[in-house]
Parts: structure tokens; C-alpha cells; sequence
DNA sequence: AATGTCACG
DNA sequence: ACGTACGTGACATTC
């Protein structure tokens, strides 16, 4: 079927130009804003399918509405050269790919789309208007669907009629009122001074229109009514002026709409002669990318010396394992733990070798695995923590990860959603690599290429490993992270693998125990919820929840989510006074999750060659340092609600007469607040080691220790967590279901007591606008592009990060040392104790018998001694038979 | 693949 | 007026 894809061109390239960072080319011209452009365009064609697509612009500076207002987009900014130089080059970008653009004299792009949608309503056409204007909105019908975009250009909300009516009870009509009432500013459109849209959306949906409201106002009064009837002309104005005009003659118009994909010929060397690789990837079009350094070594590529190791060459290779000094483990698989090894890349300067695995496991190839497992034969590569897991497996010792491009990538840009080696190709100017997808399709398609192909693969990778480590190096030093690298990242890749390897017994039987308690639970539930509704239906469906909930019992709803009725939690418990049935799905989400999640899941993740459960941590997905576990998350097993808590004690020891010893940081963060701001009432507090939450109290409430209850000691928690955080008073009064302004009072008065804290928050907002960044005690470091954006919410989001990070990562620094520290304790002492979690604030061992004493003091000694602050920091231990005594 | 929900620190 | 707490991963349903 026909389908109309309308973009406001103008209005797009404003939002990406202030959405994205400013990327330049080699020529030094900005491009972020085509850039942001086209990757959305692009976007969008992959998601739709249009069958026709145009992008509109504004055509000349004078429009007909400055005819009868001359102020009309008065009040906006010019636009910055920087922008402005980026038209063009983004309509030329256009031409060569083949997108339709129309642009009209005297009309604005908004015009244009307007009267293409008026034509194609009425001829029935499937039309979407892509745009960040919520002004399209007007535009909306049977056939015509507004795509609002939202957070820069990375986002859109889908609006047809029914959607306006769900968010505003308007119709899309109605919208040019909401508009003729509150104005515009950016546009400059007036409205009725004091109306903003609360009090627009009341009127409308009393009178229905501008003209309705000005007729009614004799039902208003006060200040309300003096100014409605003062502002009349101005409404009625101003709802011309929000009104997109319609009737813009158009000639054979549907015919030039065509759109029959991206023209690759001409579309490559624009998009080169722009330099955006990851577009060329994206279209396959990489054969165009940039005759720049990159493609200059390209062609030494093509050449690079690459010998696919067989029997015969296996002693040649031995021989030059010595100059040997990256390697890349081809593996497949998402899991580690489970992952079959396909091969070897390995690269010398000169040289670069491909090992298939069957010929590294034969008898011949001990030298090889000899040198894999050698602790003073130093080794680069891309993700040698994986490496090691999947060779261990294969029982082939792992050792001398000295040098992992993708831990050091991550330290300088933490942010950047995992960054596989060929993105850091493009990064550093090397040459591209084949993407895997290509050389072993994906999904169901996934095939190991022949020798030749995969040898060549693997091996480019390794040899691109060899290139990459030398720059990072570099950049390193250049940011003073080096030492975070050395000495604290690498050396704990080696420690995680070793808790991964050693996983943690569960006791299956238990486990399956616990589930038949949970199943009975659940069919009782299950059985009780259906009989009150009178119906049977999928419990696990929001959806379906939601209309029996909200439809067929006529429950309030209380928040909406995009696709419809919210069923969460937090609105279930507003529910629960209404009906008798809330309660009861309450109990059924909590346990239908401990048995899907913890019973049913953790089973299958229990290895049958060891019993255990090994989980993966990731070190290089969260962007303040924090750890991440996968397969399974062990980060995340309940322990708030007991019911829950119950699941640990399945976590066991995994030799008889051993215990599980663990040991929390009590109140890292704030300990380290206290330090990084240095305001002296908290350190104070730690210094005494008083219950810091009950502390807050006091100085809040003002009161002594013995007048705090146990309310004004919930909320004090919730500020200090809100303190944490980068607190917000909505925040905060969500949390302790307040008023705003009640909650703004209570930060208030914690700043006016706790000033070093306030000026910390302002102070490293300041910082992060200044540098672009900020970082923690050791160095860490995290950028915040959007700290200077335009848009309260972008900026909003980065002052907070900007304030949680330096808290939240120098806590993972901490426990990350403690675990360095800890590792070499158990090492020198020669003790069998062993560490097998981290749980971001708190460290699990198993422990013999005879070290149980011992450990019991070490530990904690070994916790609180990680790093020396200006308050003390504190580890409390606790142990067990199973994970849930060790509390 | 996206969405909603919920488990943890 | 805007629309929010910071950081994660797993599961089930729906598209």
C-alpha cells in the first residue's frame, strides 16, 4: 500500500543540530546537524517502508503571515552560522540520495505539509508527518498520523486523533486553540499573557475554542476573565497565526513524491565526501568510504602478511610466538561460559596467523597453548576477559591479558554503548574490518565461513588490536587514566574471570522445592483472581490487565503508559482500596516473579559439568564504573520482601564444612559525599559514626535524637537517596508521596544545614559545563555533551548525572580496589577462601572452616582500608550455611 | 525488537 | 511550563 512520509525539514535539522555534539569533518566543517538528520531519515525508511517521502523546507524569509504581523517569529534567535552553513549541504545530501524536497516560495515547510495531507485525506492516502512540532498536531486525521519527535532526534511519539484525545481531550482541530490561548514563544505568538497550557486545556474543554472561550467569559471571573477579555484581539490573532495553511497550490505534486530507496552510486561519495562511515556501513556502501589514512592503509591491508596456520606451519609459528604480542579468540555465543572456540588470530608486527581451534587443541600445538597460558608472555586484545572464559572451558589455561583495547576504550568514553572493534577502527583511522554479521550472517543464518574467509577474519582482528593498543596508550596518559587502567581495571578482569570460573553452588533441589511452594501460591491466586473477574484471562498481560481492570471493574486510571493503561505497581496500590482483586494480582506479579525469574531461570542457568551457577560480569557497560551481571544477573536476587529473600538460601557453599561469608559497605555513597564535598556536619556524622539517616533528621527537623521517629527518619532517608541521586523535588515527593512544594521545602532545609553538600552540587554542575565531564576520586572519567543543551530536559538529566556520578563511581572504584586488595591478601597468605560476588556494595566468599575466624577480621580490614578518605569508611561481615544466613 | 514490569544497589 | 529521581538485567507479551 501507499504510504506518505512528510518531513518538516527545517524544524529536524534545528533539533539535531542541538541534540547532537558538534562532529566535524576532516575539512573542518560541522556536520553534526546532517549527520543527526540523516541517520533519523534513514530511520525512518527502514521502519515504514514510505512509498513516497518528501522533506519541506521554508522557502525565503519573508512568509505571508508577517503580512499582517510583522513581529511573527520576532522573538527567535538567529540562527547560528554553524547551522546555517549545514543546509545546504544537507539538501545537496538529499539530491544524491534521492529524497524528494520541496520548498515554496512565501510558505513555511509546515504550509506545504499541510496542504499535501489536506490532499491526501481526502484521495484516502496513508500519510506520516514527521516533525517536533507539536503545532502538526493539527494535522492529525483517519489517515494522517503526527510522529512527534522527541529527545533530540533519537525518539518518536505517534499521534492520530485518538492520541490527542487520550493526552488533551481535544480534537487535533482544537489544538490551533490550545495554541491561540497559551501562544508561543518561540514563534513569538502571543496568546493571552497568564494562560499557559493547564489553564488553555481547562478553557477548551469548557467552551471548545477560542471564539467559545471569548463568548463564555461571562461564566469566568476575576483576574481570569479581566484578562481573556483585555488579550481578545490577541487570541484571535494568535490562533491565526497557529493555523498551518492548507490550500498551497501544488501541481502534479503526488508523482514528484516518489521514493524508491536510497541511490547508492550517487549517495556513497556524498555520504564519503561527509565522512560519515557509519552510514556507508549502515547502507553497505563502505566500498566509498573516505580515501583518507583509512583507506590508504586499507590497501596495506589487502596485503597484510596472513598465514592460516596448518600443521606444517605450526613450528614456524612456535618459533614466532615470542614477537608475538596480540591475539584475538574467535568465539561464538553471547555467554562466555558457554561459548565454542572457533579459532585464533594472533599478530606480530610483521605477522599475522590464524589457528583454527581443532589444530590448537591437537598435540603439536602444546608450545601454543603453553604460551596462551603464560603469565610473562604479555598479550593485547579485544575483550581478553572473554577470551579466557571460553578457553577455560575448552581447558586451555588463559594468562598475561596485559593490554584489552575494549576495557581501555571504555575508560575513555564509558558512555559509549559497547564499542565493537570495528567501531574503534573507524575511531583511530585504521583499517575497516569485514563486520561479523557479514562474514558469519546472523541469526538463524550464522554460518563459520570457509578457512580462507574466517582466517582472514580473525586474523585482521588481532592485527587490529596491534594497531588500536598504541594511540589508546596515548590517550590515556593524555587523561590521566592510566594509572586506573594498569592498576586497578586489568588486574580485576583476571579476578572476575577467576569468581566466574569458580561460580557459586545452588542447591537444586531446594530450589525446585521453593518452586512447588510458589506454584501452589500461584494457582490459588490464579484461581481466586479469575473467579472475582468472572473471567479468564492472561494475567501476565498488562494489556489484558488493563482492560479488565480500567474497562470491565470501571477502576480509575490513575497513569497511562504509551500504549495504554499502566498496571504497575505503584498505580495498583492507589487501586487497592477500590477492589478487593488488586491485592491479590499485587501478591500474584511478586511471586509469579521470584517463580519465572529465580526459580525457572536460575534452573536453567545451573551448569551440568559443575553444579553451579557461573554469572558473567560485565565491566564495560555501566557508565559510572559500576560492575554489570549477566547469565545470570546475580546482582539483582531478592532480599527486601522474605518471600523473596528465601531464594538465597539455595546459594551454598560448594564444599562440605565451608561457610558463605559476605561483607557490606554500610552507606558508601554518602560516606563518600561526605568526603568529596567535605562539608563538615556529615563527616562529622561518619566521624562519630552516628545512623546517618536519623543524623539527617535531626538537623532537618531541627529536633534531638530521641524526638526522631520513625517517619521523620523515612523521609530523611529519601532526601539523603535524593541527595545521591541529583535530587529534583518532584523526585523526592513521588518518592514520599508529597506535595512538591512540601518536598522542596525539606531540600531546602538540608541545604541550609548541609551547605559543603550544596556547594558540591552546584560547584560540579559548573565543572562538568566547563570541561564537558567529570570525574571520580581515581580518575574515572564521564562526558555530558548534553549539560549545555537547550532542552530542560537533556540538560536536566546531565546536571543530575553530573552530580550522582562522582558518587556513584567512586564507590565502584572502592569496591573494585577491595577486591585488587582482597585477591592479593588471599594469594599471599596462601588461603583457600575463595571470592566468588559482587553485589556493587557488598563481597560473598566461601570460606573453610579454619580460615572462617580469620577471614571474619580480614575482610572487612581489607574493605575499609581500600581507599583512605577524610571520614572512615566501614565493612560489616556477617556468614552462614547459604547466602540468606549471611546477613 | 519493543514494551511493560520488577528484581537489585 | 517543561517532566524527572542514579545505575543495571531478565522475563513475558505483543508487534
Amino acid at each position: 500500500m501507499d504510504k506518505l512520509i512528510l518531513i518538516d525539514g527545517n524544524n529536524i535539522i534545528y533539533r539535531a543540530f542541538f541534540a547532537m555534539p558538534p562532529l566535524t569533518n576532516t575539512a573542518g566543517q560541522q556536520t553534526n546537524a546532517v549527520y543527526g538528520f540523516t541517520t533519523m531519515l534513514l530511520r525512518l525508511i527502514e521502519e515504514h517502508k514510505p512509498s513516497h517521502l518528501i522533506v519541506a523546507f521554508d522557502a525565503g524569509k519573508i512568509t505571508f503571515r508577517h503580512e499582517g504581523y510583522e513581529d511573527y517569529k520576532g522573538g527567535r534567535q538567529k540562527t547560528p552560522p554553524e547551522l546555517s552553513e549545514q543546509f545546504p549541504m544537507l539538501k545537496d545530501l538529499l539530491r544524491d540520495m534521492g529524497v524528494p524536497q520541496f520548498e515554496i516560495s512565501g510558505y513555511e515547510a509546515d504550509d506545504i505539509i499541510g496542504s499535501i495531507s489536506r490532499e491526501a485525506d481526502e484521495a484516502g492516502r496513508q500519510v506520516m508527518i514527521v516533525s517536533g512540532d507539536k503545532d502538526m498536531l493539527q494535522l492529525a486525521s483517519e489517515y494522517t498520523t503526527v510522529a512527534l519527535v522527541r529527545k533530540g532526534v533519537t525518539e518518536v511519539e505517534l499521534y492520530g486523533p485518538q492520541q490527542i484525545r487520550e493526552k488533551y481531550d481535544l480534537t487535533p482541530e482544537q489544538i490551533i486553540d490550545l495554541k491561540g490561548l497559551m501562544g508561543d514563544a518561540s514563534d513569538n505568538i502571543p496568546g493571552v499573557p497568564g494562560v499557559g497550557e493547564k489553564t488553555a486545556l481547562k478553557l477548551l474543554h469548557q467552551f471548545g475554542s477560542v471564539e467559545g472561550v471569548l463568548a463564555g467569559t461571562g461564566e469566568l471571573k476575576g483576574k481570569m476573565k479581566e484578562k481573556l477579555e483585555e488579550h481578545a484581539d490577541s487570541a484571535v490573532m494568535s490562533k491565526k497565526l497557529a493555523t498551518i495553511y492548507r490550500e498551497v497550490p501544488l501541481e502534479h505534486a503526488w508523482e514528484d513524491m516518489e521514493f524508491t530507496g536510497i541511490k547508492g552510486d550517487t549517495a556513497g561519495p556524498a555520504l564519503a565526501k561527509l565522512e560519515f562511515k557509519s552510514l556507508l556501513e549502515r547502507l553497505s556502501l563502505s566500498a566509498y568510504s573516505p580515501s583518507s589514512e583509512g583507506a590508504v592503509e586499507a590497501v596495506e591491508a589487502a596485503v597484510l602478511d596472513i598465514t592460516i596456520v596448518g600443521e606444517s606451519e605450526l613450528e614456524d609459528l612456535i618459533s614466532a610466538l615470542p614477537g608475538i604480542s596480540a591475539l584475538h579468540v574467535e568465539s561464538n555465543g553471547e555467554n562466555p561460559h558457554r561459548a565454542e572456540v572457533i579459532g585464533l588470530g594472533l599478530s606480530s608486527p610483521e605477522r599475522h596467523y590464524f589457528v583454527p581451534f581443532a589444530l590448537l587443541q591437537s598435540h603439536a600445538a602444546a608450545p601454543l597453548r603453553a604460551w596462551l597460558g603464560d603469565s610473562k608472555a604479555p598479550k593485547s586484545g579485544y575483550d581478553l576477559h572473554r577470551a579466557d572464559l571460553a578457553l577455560h572451558w575448552q581447558g586451555i589455561p588463559f594468562a598475561g591479558a596485559a593490554n584489552d583495547v575494549q576495557l581501555a576504550a571504555y575508560l575513555l568514553d564509558p558512555t559509549e554503548a559497547n564499542q565493537n572493534l570495528n567501531d574503534l577502527t573507524a575511531k583511530y583511522g585504521l583499517p575497516r574490518l569485514s563486520p561479523d554479521e557479514e562474514v558469519f550472517g546472523k541469526g538463524a543464518k550464522y554460518k563459520i565461513p570457509e578457512l580462507e574467509i574466517l582466517g582472514n577474519h580473525v586474523a585482521r582482528k588481532s592485527a587490529t588490536v596491534l594497531g588500536i593498543v598504541e594511540k589508546q596508550q596515548q590517550e590515556l596518559t593524555e587523561t590521566a587514566m592510566t594509572g586506573l587502567f594498569e592498576d586497578l581495571e586489568m588486574p580485576l578482569s583476571r579476578i572476575l574471570a577467576d569468581m566466574e570460573k569458580q561460580g557459586i553452588a545452588v542447591n537444586k533441589e531446594d530450589l525446585k522445592e521453593l518452586g512447588k511452594e510458589f506454584e501452589a501460591q500461584i494457582s490459588k491466586l490464579v484461581a481466586e483472581i479469575y473467579e472475582i473477574c468472572g473471567t479468564e484471562f492472561n494475567l501476565n498481560s498488562p494489556k489484558q490487565l488493563g482492560e479488565i481492570l480500567f474497562v470491565k471493574l470501571g477502576l480509575p486510571v490513575v497513569k497511562k503508559t504509551k500504549t495504554g493503561y499502566s498496571t504497575d505497581a505503584e498505580v495498583l496500590e492507589k487501586l487497592a482500596p477500590y477492589h478487593d482483586v488488586v491485592r491479590l494480582i499485587l501478591q500474584y506479579r511478586s511471586i509469579a516473579k521470584l517463580q519465572s525469574t529465580y526459580v525457572e531461570g536460575l534452573l536453567k542457568e545451573v551448569s551440568e559439568v559443575t553444579g553451579k551457577v557461573h554469572t558473567f560480569y560485565r565491566q564495560t557497560i555501566a557508565a559510572t564504573g559500576r560492575l554489570s551481571s549477566q547469565f545470570p544477573n546475580l546482582q539483582n536476587i531478592p532480599i527486601r520482601l522474605e518471600e523473596g529473600r528465601k531464594i538465597r538460601k539455595v546459594f551454598v557453599p560448594s564444599e562440605p564444612g565451608w561457610s558463605i561469608l559476605a561483607a557490606d559497605y554500610s552507606q558508601i555513597e554518602l560516606r563518600v559525599l561526605a568526603h568529596i564535598s567535605g562539608d563538615e556536619r556529615m563527616k562529622e556524622a561518619f566521624l562519630h559514626d552516628m545512623d546517618i539517616h536519623t543524623k539527617t533528621a535531626m538537623d532537618v527537623f531541627g529536633v534531638t535524637a530521641d524526638q526522631v521517629d520513625s517517619n521523620m527518619r523515612r523521609s530523611a532517608k529519601a532526601v539523603n537517596f535524593g541527595i545521591v541521586y541529583g535530587i529534583s523535588d518532584y523526585g523526592l515527593s513521588q518518592n514520599l508521596g508529597i506535595s512538591r512544594k512540601e518536598a522542596s521545602h525539606f531540600i531546602e532545609q538540608y541545604f541550609e544545614v548541609y551547605e559543603g553538600v550544596r556547594r558540591y552540587m552546584d560547584d560540579i554542575v559548573l565543572d562538568a559545563r566547563k570541561q564537558g565531564y567529570v570525574t571520580t576520586l581515581l580518575e574515572r572519567r564521564r562526558y555530558l555533551p548534553e549539560i549545555n543543551a537547550k532542552n530542560f530536559n537533556l540538560r536536566s538529566f546531565a546536571e543530575r548525572t553530573a552530580m550522582n556520578t562522582p558518587i556513584q563511581g567512586t564507590a565502584a572504584d572502592i569496591i573494585k580496589l577491595a577486591m585488587v586488595h582482597m585477591d592479593k591478601a588471599l594469594y599471599e597468605r596462601g588461603l583457600k577462601s575463595r571470592m566468588l560476588l559482587q553485589v556493587h556494595d557488598e563481597l560473598v566468599f566461601e570460606v573453610p572452616e579454619d580460615e572462617l575466624e580469620l577471614m571474619k577480621e580480614l575482610l572487612p580490614k581489607v574493605m575499609a582500608g581500600a581507599l583512605t578518605l577524610s571520614v572512615p569508611l566501614k565493612a560489616e561481615v556477617s556468614y552462614g550455611s547459604n547466602w540468606y544466613e549471611a546477613k
